[in-house]
DNA sequence: TCCAAATAGGTGTATATACTCCTATTAATA
DNA sequence: TATTAATAGGAGTATATACACCTATTTGGA
């Protein structure tokens, strides 16, 4: 029963400080794989879709365009993904490459480590609830 | 009843994927004011404590020593804050200034118009519950 | 007293994020 | 067809985040 206008029930602050701490055990369970977890997450999505667009991810992540040209720049200098000419001269076509997917293979069993930690750190219960009121979070401010 | 081990429900893809979202509503309506919402966070905190260490700043708001050191800059050359000697020779006390109390004032209205919207779209119950999910994450994970 | 450990803080570096402005290319239209 | 819209992407800039490593100061113990 929280009210609004106290600043410690600020909605923001809280998202950013709990993206801060949960980032903090992800990233530190993952490190072995010498992938963060941001990384870890487009690496995962480009190994299940083919080739993709920066703008196509970007739509798909709910991420700025050009944040993704950031990000996207450390994974091609490791060589775990690559850029190809896409179907438009506009357009250029990422994709995972062999030693990325190879690098995502030895991170699975770290992510999942990260999961299952998470959710024994809050309860099943309560992690699920997480979830899903973040998903519905980004489903209904997401398009505002 | 999420499974734990789809890519789609990994607990830091979701926090961030939300943070973006709402860090961009939050900043999109105290645009006018001049202060992104992290630093209308910090100011405010500033504004309620009296002089505080950025150790002690850090550890309140649950955020690396040296993340606090660049974000209090652009505050500082604003003069929104200032920096004094603190009680200690290692120490510095931080603290909110007139300027930093009168921007601070303006953006108060805003950062409610974003507290509110946000409470409109998800609505109330929604809402406290993501609050509550976001403060036990915090708790629970924060210290681990 | 003197030195080691603890405390407070900053810099260098790297990633994460996104806005504004820019170029290149395609599609739509007058 | 020539011009304009829309689309795809990048660069410059600024903030947000934090790790590793560094200096300065204080404190505790031998």
């Amino acid at each position: 029963m929280a009210k609004p206008m106290d600043v410690k029930n600020c909605t923001n602050f809280n998202l950013r400080k709990a993206a801060r701490v949960v980032t903090h055990l992800y990233d530190e369970i993952l490190k072995p794989s010498g992938l963060r977890s941001t990384q870890y997450s487009l690496l995962t999505v480009l190994s299940m879709e083919g080739a993709e667009t920066i703008s196509n991810l970007a739509h798909k992540l709910v991420m700025d365009r050009t944040t993704l040209t950031r990000n996207l720049k450390p994974l091609q200098l490791q060589g775990w993904i690559k850029r190809a000419p896409g179907e438009d001269r506009r357009t250029r076509a990422w994709t995972i490459t062999a030693p990325g997917r190879k690098v995502l293979a030895q991170a699975l069993p770290l992510w999942q480590k990260a999961q299952k930690d998470t959710v024994s750190l809050l309860g099943k219960e309560c992690w699920d609830g997480l979830l899903d009121h973040l998903k519905l979070t980004v489903q209904k401010v997401g398009l505002g």
